[in-house]
DNA sequence: TCTCCGTTGCACACCAGTGTGCAATCTACT
DNA sequence: AGTAGATTGCACACTGGTGTGCAACGGAGA
């Protein structure tokens, strides 16, 4: 017998191995967002499963990281890319981003603490992509006057991340309040002006 | 033989004492800056002195750590309580305070990635009454309409101090062009309009 | 039923850091 | 010269995490 579809079906066992795999990756968001620390061993019982398990899916820590880090370079590129893709004034840009990326920044709030640390090389490394495509919509922004022009974009972008990172990492990080409190504060340090800024944030939904 | 003097002129003995001490204290900030994971004993070399010796001025890592964050909180509540006690607009104060706390946060920047991490509690403990000082002051700021009130003071101030020491960690950390950058940024984020941020910035010296 | 294979449980070696103990050494003070 | 005390060098035990090896279990698929 053949495959009946043109996707081979995956058998049951493929697909629950790669649960398992998912679920891995999930729960250990989860558990470095509470401590960058965490050991394999933690990541592994708060998902169910034994540590030896969570080796034979990713061969080593390091590995699981990357692994983490790529999915997020994705997600957010994704939205990125699609954002800057509109002809609209940077600011505007700028609040649908955020808006949009919240729930991802939220998510993968804990690959900041990462980059320091002992993987922070690779980690940084693998980021690089995204804070390019940052600092282009800064810089945009600063060439029609639109940001301010205090600090070079490249490391005005990092701070203004730095800080939704920041938010999304403290008390005020769920709800649509957090996201509110990001956008507006970013707007701020990247020099718009307050009115403007709040018009910009009351048009969203 | 009695003392001559009223102050019993330390012995050298003691002196070396100290001065071992306080480069041990001062190579740490240096080293742990570089690296926040780094060992009693990569301190203890560039310190010019042995692991053990060390651990006879400080029981613990967690000694040598608090004894740092105790000398931060010292200094900048000084820095702080003085610059308060002036009755200047709240964004002046803030402008003042980060030009004379500036070179303190440089050096001190570290404990901000300690408060995350092992020891991170104590750390945090000890750092509170400089929190409640700078929250005190963005509320003072909020109160009299020259801060934003789009967060609560407590989380303003994390935030706004957060970025003064996130320059200072950055490229731009030496020189007085971090200075600037960092109380301008502060300055907006704080929601103090550009212009008055600039000029207010205009007449440090 | 039998086989494959993801999973488990336990073993181990390895590494890096922490904190302690103690004898030896060097030096400022008496 | 003698002594107290800071420093050294080396020892050790302990902890906690990493990564690997391997036999055994258990369920889906042939």
């Amino acid at each position: 017998m053949c495959n009946n579809g043109v996707v081979p079906t995956e058998s049951s066992r493929v697909r629950s191995m790669n649960e398992t795999r998912d679920r891995i990756l999930d729960v250990a968001l989860d558990v470095l967002g509470e401590n960058p620390d965490a050991g394999m061993g933690d990541i592994a019982s708060a998902a169910g499963v034994v540590r030896r398990t969570v080796y034979g899916h990713f061969p080593s820590r390091l590995d699981l990281l990357r692994t983490l880090t790529e999915r997020a370079v994705t997600e957010v590129t994704a939205v990125l890319t699609e954002v800057n893709a509109s002809d609209a004034e940077a600011d505007a840009t700028w609040v649908e981003f955020i808006a949009r990326v919240w729930p991802v920044a939220h998510r993968y709030r804990v690959l900041l603490a990462l980059r320091r640390g002992e993987y922070g090389e690779a980690i940084h490394g693998l980021l690089g992509p995204v804070d390019e495509l940052l600092a282009d919509l800064v810089k945009r922004g600063q060439d029609s006057d639109v940001f301010a022009q205090h600090l070079p974009a490249g490391i005005l972008s990092q701070v203004a991340y730095g800080v939704v990172f920041a938010i999304a990492d403290s008390d005020l990080s769920n709800g649509t309040l957090g996201a509110r409190a990001a956008t507006i504060t970013s707007l701020l340090m990247l020099g718009v002006p307050e009115t403007r800024a709040i018009a910009l944030v009351g048009d969203q939904p």
